[in-house]
DNA sequence: CGCCAGGCTTCTA
DNA sequence: TAGAAGCATGGC
């Protein structure tokens, strides 16, 4: 357990005693795109057709306008509180790579996301810049998603699959539109079966979605690890191979290897914000 | 303006 | 089968 006590106070619900957790680290690596930081220093952003707004203040998190039962639904997974980041400390720091990454952004963890926008979203990211992939996530739900109080659901397989090219133009992912249509399609006709990949080995699942037009290791890596809560699968972009290359150039340690999905989280992020932080 | 972006597909040798 | 070019778009 990562914090102390979780109750409801008023319309809220608040966390207290957390301990190694960083909203503004977590929210703001890339590992999801639809969470913007308001003026406050809160962060807005729509999980599972749920507009909600958390903030962080020391060891305390509020869930603005949520209740224990949605808590207990939606956010306790979102942000994986049933992993005792404790314990995935206690591993990676066996490693002096990753024990110094860890010590960079102690409050990181990797949320829990679903699946379809996980895909679709990683899809979106390829040879691309984070800013730009938000933007493009954006204009899918506005454009495609149900409305729901505060914004737009992530549109469905099932909605994009109906969709053609052309109506796709408004979201101006360029040459990626291809690419989410095929995916949109095969998910839907079950082609690529969510419930059947979660039985898979790692290697055969990361296979089963490169069934998919425009789906490499790397997305398939990213969709594992963000949205099918696979934790020991690495995606390996041009950061982490820098990063591979310069302290791995064997491998990652063995010993780690159950939850290196998480280990690239922090050395992503680490690999990433060293340098600018030294200017600092 | 030119370079590059949490890659992948296609072409070429 | 490895390596490079091409790909849409826009942030910087």
């Amino acid at each position: 357990m990562d914090y102390i006590k979780v109750e409801q106070l008023g319309n809220d619900t608040v966390i207290s005693g957390l301990a190694d957790f960083d909203l503004d680290d977590i929210l703001d690596c890339g590992q999801c795109f639809r969470w913007e930081k308001l003026e406050t220093g809160a962060w807005r952003g729509l999980v599972r057709g749920c507009c909600r707004t958390v903030k962080q203040e020391k060891d305390t998190l509020v869930f603005c306008d949520v209740g224990m039962d949605e808590f207990n639904a939606i956010w306790y997974d979102y942000f994986d509180f049933g992993r005792d980041y404790g314990k995935v400390r206690e591993i990676l720091s066996k490693d002096d790579t990753m024990r110094r990454a860890l010590e960079f952004t102690p409050g990181m963890r990797v949320l829990r996301q679903e699946p379809w926008e996980a895909l679709c979203s990683f899809i979106l990211s390829q040879n691309n810049n984070i800013k730009r992939i938000r933007g493009l996530v954006a204009r899918l739900c506005e454009n495609f998603g149900e409305p729901v109080p505060g914004g737009f659901a992530f549109p469905s397989p099932e909605c994009i699959a109906s969709l053609s090219e052309d109506e796709l133009l408004p979201v101006r992912c360029g040459f990626r539109a291809g690419y989410v249509l095929d995916a949109a399609r095969k998910v839907s006709s079950g082609a690529v079966d969510f419930s059947a990949i979660d039985k898979l080995p790692l290697q055969e699942a990361g296979l089963e979605l490169q069934k998919i037009r425009g789906v490499g290791p790397k997305v398939a890596a990213c969709a594992l690890l963000y949205g099918f809560d696979r934790v020991e699968s690495v995606p390996v972009d041009v950061w982490i191979d820098r990063a591979l290359k310069e302290f791995y150039p064997d491998g990652m340690p063995a010993q780690i290897a159950g939850i290196a999905g998480i280990g690239q989280q922090y050395l992503f992020h680490y690999i990433r914000n060293r340098d600018a932080a030294v200017k600092k």
